[in-house]
DNA sequence: ATAAAATATGAACATATGTTCATATATAAT
DNA sequence: ATTATATATGAACATATGTTCATATTTTAT
């Protein structure tokens, strides 16, 4: 096929779907994804849980929270994480589905 | 929840994962598998197409290969690198369409 | 106003990663 | 055999990334 018969990706989406990988791509920012699709957690609950210290968890969760994966909520003194992004979610689970069934 | 009623990915599902997202994590590599799944290619033609250094290019498919996502045959002192794994593309596919339709 | 609890954040550190450069290997042609 | 072409690979380098440690911020309770 000649250079200039192939289809490209655009700069904007190699970018982005790199950036989404990325974050997916860190086994603490997984187990953290995977918990928040079965339940919304406080930062202190998602530490316990995972075994992980409070500034790594609270580090990891203001990635996410940037690239706007996960949203938050306050209750008193808590803050209460979960999902935003549909999307990324999915690509977890169909990643997982596929690592278990092979 | 009780942290005993949780849900956890097995170690070796977590690596699995996160392995193949690091993979996918890389914009060279990303348009080196897109690149493939419209047509297998020579390590000359992708080192052209995308414009890369013919070493760079062995680089990253020598990771890729190594894994088991692509794989070669030989034709006289050619090598011609296609894909070797549906899931995985299926994975990249799903993140553009994701991107692109939003 | 003060103390305690929950979370966030900056700096420092170690590790991982991608490219380049130089060179090695393998096949084909003469 | 020698040369040319195609690809692979090791070392070096710069950059990115995740955790820890110390400390800041925010909210609640007293």
């Amino acid at each position: 096929m000649k250079t200039e018969d192939h289809s490209f990706l655009k700069p904007e989406t190699i970018e982005h779907i790199s950036q989404i990988f990325k974050v997916l791509a860190d086994p603490t920012r997984i187990k953290i994804l995977y918990l928040l699709s079965q339940e919304e957690c406080s930062v202190n609950h998602i530490a316990e849980v995972l075994e992980m210290s409070q500034s790594a968890v609270s580090h990891q969760l203001s990635i996410l929270r940037n690239l706007r994966l996960i949203k938050y909520r306050r209750e008193g003194k808590t803050l209460i994480y979960s999902c935003n992004d549909e999307h990324v979610f999915s690509l977890l689970k169909q990643a997982i589905d596929h690592s278990e069934h092979q």
